[in-house]
DNA sequence: CGTTAACTTGAATTAAGTCAACTGTCGTGG
DNA sequence: CCACGACAGTTGACTTAATTCAAGTTAACG
């Protein structure tokens, strides 16, 4: 994937300028910067691997490169991934709550990573700063409500189908009327995501396979044919 | 309790009172006060009404008294309640997505709503009002992804464990080791919550009270006789 | 009191899960 | 470069939890 291996302070000072620009603008005073350049734990966090957060404390962060599964184990339970992340997504994982969430990595990631008190301390008093993050956070309700009701709605097919059209929104390319997905994830991803099986998500690409609706190749490439007739499928009708 | 007894209805000044001390606490200026008050739309509405919400706009609601639900639709389909509401409550609705959001009455309700962008834009410099506003932003979040948990991964039986002990946490009075409860939605809402049918939740019902853990009365109060083995069934284990 | 909507209970159905055997993909080392 | 091993995905048969359908019962409100 990398071509190049920068240094680590090299990789360190990009990964911060990335954030920095798509979380704060250039309206926040640089001291800010400076502040939370200190506080920036960078991570690099190998394919499968997961990333270092004090349970106790909670985080925000930010994803340079790569792609992640945020995932939520009630005590001793089977696992629920609650969402993916791509780069440029900062996410916020809470503070001992009772169903300890984990970050881990699907590919070899590059992450920022805060914790959380100090975090919020820095930018308590810087408005551009804040309201990004308020906009960021409600965007991220937003696609938990949906996912809400994917999941207390939907079934298999309608499941699988949302799942699709939303990757293909975050991290399609299309072309021709197709839109070309090189997912990230395993089945058993995709499953722990949509509340299924692997059998279930294997049987229902099938069907949707079938239906002319999208081609596989190999494990990771899918092709939506027709993401206008997959868009009804992701619904209930 | 204060959800089913039928409310005196307070004045217009008293409910802006009551969300500014709750929301803005003393340190944010009174001029904002005086725009926000401005943009306050008190309303009332009737247990089963639904609140008058621009769905091109989305708003900020914030619940004086009563109880709401707040109901997702997908394109024609059947509903699902993403989250329950009550006084104190500041619910964000979200500018038209593909699932209209509507927020509907359980009981006679008094609410303040603010057109979204607006209400964004008087407070967009204020730090304290959006530290806030962060804040209860994140909580619901986190409220949401732990739904996302007990919608993928629960039984029907730790789903209704969970939301009575969720709602034993919001709503419940405890005495002598036990929790009473005055339900303000139906079993049709419980199940629309939990996406279970009303059988469903009543059978689960009567295997909670055979079980001994909770005793019911009438159609609303709900006693929890042991809220500890209780909270063993809202997770699988 | 009587009416209506909310709740309960039982029997039949079904979507998805489980279990088990099999096949394909991909990375590694001979 | 090919063969191998390990893991990822597939497919079929069976099971099960929850839904659906249907017929009661009960609670609340006028």
């Amino acid at each position: 994937m990398d071509h190049c291996r920068p240094t680590q302070a090299i990789s360190r000072k990009h990964l911060f300028d990335a954030f920095w620009g798509s979380i704060a603008g250039d309206k926040v005073a640089d001291e800010i910067a400076v502040k939370l350049g200190k506080l920036a734990q960078p991570g690099r966090i190998r394919r499968g691997g997961t990333a270092a957060i004090d349970p106790d404390d909670g985080a925000f962060v930010y994803i340079g490169n790569g792609a992640t599964k945020l995932i939520a184990r009630g005590p001793g339970g089977r696992e629920q991934i609650v969402a993916f992340h791509f780069p440029g997504d900062l996410v916020s994982i809470p503070a001992g709550t009772k169903n300890s969430s984990s970050l881990c990595a699907l590919v070899d990631t590059e992450i920022l990573s805060f914790p959380a008190d100090k975090f919020l301390g820095i930018v308590r008093s810087e408005p551009v700063f804040l309201n990004t993050l308020l906009h960021r956070s409600l965007t991220a309700l937003e696609r938990c409500r949906e996912k809400i009701i994917l999941l207390g709605r939907k079934n298999a097919q309608e499941r699988l189908a949302s799942f699709l059209t939303g990757m293909a929104e975050r991290i399609g390319s299309t072309q021709a009327g197709e839109c070309t997905l090189e997912l990230p994830m395993s089945h058993k991803d995709i499953g722990d995501s949509l509340g299924l099986t692997i059998e279930t998500i294997s049987r229902q690409f099938g069907n949707l396979r079938s239906a002319g609706l999208v081609r596989t190749t190999g494990r990771s490439r899918v092709v939506l044919c027709d993401i206008a007739a997959l868009a009804d499928r992701a619904v209930d009708l």
